[in-house]
DNA sequence: CAGTGGTCTAGACCACCAT
DNA sequence: TGGTGGTCTAGACCACTGC
């Protein structure tokens, strides 16, 4: 236990998480006003602001002056490639999806141990390819909890035209809120390059994704192969 | 030009980078007090507070509750790795360094575009590897402009037993503040195999970086290979 | 024009650290 | 015990948005 309560904006914080997880305000409503959350949880608007700009950071609202604060939504244009790294060298970043597959399965011990469910609990495995100019970049293979994505078939998939992230949002009420990814290079197993078109044995980046949603629960385990002779991965240190 | 003047908080904040940048507090120094600054730049402590909370986040200084407000400095345990994101998959950060070499040269056209030098401006160049269970797992290839490092040598380097990032501050002024990074997956040139210790043709991460010290200058470029087989580079999205 | 977030101030009180 | 940063409050005023 913590020797000090946790400061009031922090409380107040996790309560708004704590409201956006149980579905209060969906992805791209409008939260009530500073001064009206100061009433709802009897604290300053200064105290208010503080938890809000906490949430602000961790790209969980979205603050415009003058209009409102927002729920963050994967249907915004700007997040279209949140958590897509894969940019070309010359800085283009659009692909076009192709879907290969949606089937179900029950869980490998991998799958199961990396989203915290029982052995051979069932799982909705995707398989699709992104391309890039005509040219195919990107491999995923990905791995929902069946429970949480009920009905999720190839037809929805099809049928949805943004990204996946937000379909998972408007369909089924499961916002990504953060990620961990683990890169490795390997070499193309014969199925991925033929994929890919590529040579068996290429090197391509490994990218092994975690996404958490609200309360930090793992609801997606993916693998994707990243074909990087005129692509990179870009990330930023400080 | 902005509509609207800078709020005085950035201002603050930008005063404070350029005594950072003249040397006015050197990495590990504490910054005058909340109120001491306040007093300094005419804002009331709230605002300068504000400031420091930015500086905070962007890892230019550090707050200790209760001692002060301390410059940033890669001589600090916590800052070991942080631009190292290569892991084992045990979770062991560790290496032991080996150097390989030191020597001056011209920048080639990619170096000085990257550094933003003249062609054929003198940088110099130093290649190492880093061991894990006396294992090479990384090979570093790295460019400086020698204006920024003079005096920077293969005795130098050998004598210092910290991170290389702690050495061009203590002895050379130059703190890194950020930095770019892109990844690929390449084949294992043959002479980079030997040094790694792998076939030739082998999977490995490339990975570039551009490192920039205050004022968004860049100072090093970098080229590393990292050798994945029981390590990853590891990342978070939000 | 009304309502929203953004800036800035002023000050009280607390928790932590060094001595 | 004195000095530091951390929290919380209260309120003024500004800038921007949308009707």
């Amino acid at each position: 236990m913590p020797k000090t309560p946790a400061p009031l904006y922090e409380q107040i914080r996790q309560l708004i998480v704590a409201a956006l997880a149980a579905g209060e305000w969906r992805p791209g409503d409008m939260l009530p006003s500073e001064a009206a959350l100061a009433q709802r949880f009897g604290a300053s608007p200064g105290t208010v602001r503080r938890a809000l700009d906490e949430l602000t950071a961790e790209n969980l609202v979205e603050r415009r002056q003058g209009s409102g604060t927002f729920v963050s939504t994967h249907s915004a244009p700007r997040q279209q490639f949140r958590f897509l790294r894969l940019v070309a060298d010359d800085g283009e970043q659009g692909f076009t999806r192709e879907l290969l597959g949606c089937r179900r399965m029950r869980a490998t011990a991998a799958i199961a141990h990396a989203l915290g469910l029982r052995a051979a609990e069932p799982v909705i495995e995707v398989r699709r390819l992104l391309h890039r100019r005509g040219r195919p970049v990107v491999l995923d293979e990905l791995w929902l909890p069946e429970r949480h994505f009920e009905g999720l078939s190839a037809d929805v998939l099809a049928q949805h035209p943004g990204t996946l992230y937000a379909l998972f949002e408007t369909r089924f009420g499961v916002h990504m809120v953060r990620a961990e990814e683990k890169l490795r290079a390997v070499a193309a197993a014969p199925e991925v390059a033929a994929l890919l078109r590529v040579g068996e044995g290429e090197p391509l980046l490994c990218v092994e994704r975690l996404a958490y949603t609200y309360g930090d629960r793992p609801v997606e385990f993916r693998r994707g192969f990243y074909y990087t002779s005129s692509d990179h991965y870009s990330n930023e240190l400080n």
